[in-house]
DNA sequence: TGAAAAAAAGACAAGTATATCCACTTGACC
DNA sequence: GGTCAAGTGGATATACTTGTCTTTTTTTCA
């Protein structure tokens, strides 16, 4: 794959914790939202709330809550809190002779993993919260979804993506 | 992880066959140069021969050879023929409301997909042996090595990578 | 034709990612 | 303080990726 299932997951709640700001969410909420499995997500979550990205309350009215910026919360972060991006720095065949760089082929790949490092670090969670095409990040049902805004019964109207 | 590692040695596998133009590649001599498993290297090869990359001969003398002119065989193909590449078409969480389109954080996922498949679609193994910048592409020993052009005998003077 | 070299094919083993479940702890509220 | 809601941690299951090994098939060459 190109990230993990499980940051895949981490980014999914994250981007409904900073949707859904002030009281608390329950792994049952932020699994009916995310529609990550409710058993394995307090798994994706703890590496969160070790990193501090987020915090946990236990109890009557506990849940997760987000416990930074979404204006400064990088994609980057919550893909490394969980499922860490690794660089190629070493030459991978251990070849001696490449002590001191990358060959070609690994220097591309490398490359390629830096590009995507950038976007990732560039890429706030508040940003894509803004970036609101019509349809709004994960979610349909409940809380978050105060005006979803159709343009009309008919589908296919909006013209964003579709390959 | 990024690309797999099968992915990984196919790639090196496909550049080692470029370098070695000629006659087959045993196992034996591929697996030394990209440093993969003698044991492992079949199952990665298996795909591209079905794919029409290389070709297969048994017997005495037999081996792997390249069957694509390596200027116009990307590093998207390999990587397909093993482990392809999957864009983010539909909504992952099924959301009826996201049917004819993403979401911004799964448009974002999708563009950095499509960015990776573009640089590697661009890519071709033919361009990365041309690229050389003191290092070639893997290996050290043997056949493809005619002339690495050491500087000094001293080590770090190349100055390429580091980091 | 026979022997040896080589890839192909398939069974199997290990490791890692994903997922489930349950017993335990913490904390809020009565 | 008791009770119940909720997260934590650990054991276990399942699936997939990576890796090994053995047998079979193909091919060349003597």
């Amino acid at each position: 794959m190109f990230v993990s299932q499980t940051a895949e997951y981490a980014l999914r709640a994250v981007v409904w914790l900073a949707q859904n700001p002030g009281e608390p969410q329950t792994t049952q909420q932020l699994a009916e939202g995310t529609q990550v499995s409710v058993s394995y997500l307090p798994k994706v979550l703890q590496p969160l709330g070790r990193a501090g990205v987020l915090t946990s309350q236990r109890g009557i009215n506990g849940g997760y809550s987000l416990d930074r910026d979404p204006e400064d919360l990088s994609v980057l972060e919550i893909v490394n809190c969980v499922d860490p991006i690794h660089r190629i720095k070493r030459c991978p065949l251990k070849l001696e002779s490449h002590a001191g760089g990358l060959c070609p082929l690994h220097r591309m790949l490398d490359d390629s993993i830096a590009a995507l490092e950038r976007r990732f670090a560039e890429t706030t969670i508040a940003g894509l919260l803004r970036e609101d095409t019509g349809l709004k990040p994960l979610c349909n049902s409940g809380a978050a979804v105060v005006s979803i805004q159709l343009p009309t019964p008919k589908m296919g109207t909006r013209s964003d993506a579709s390959t």
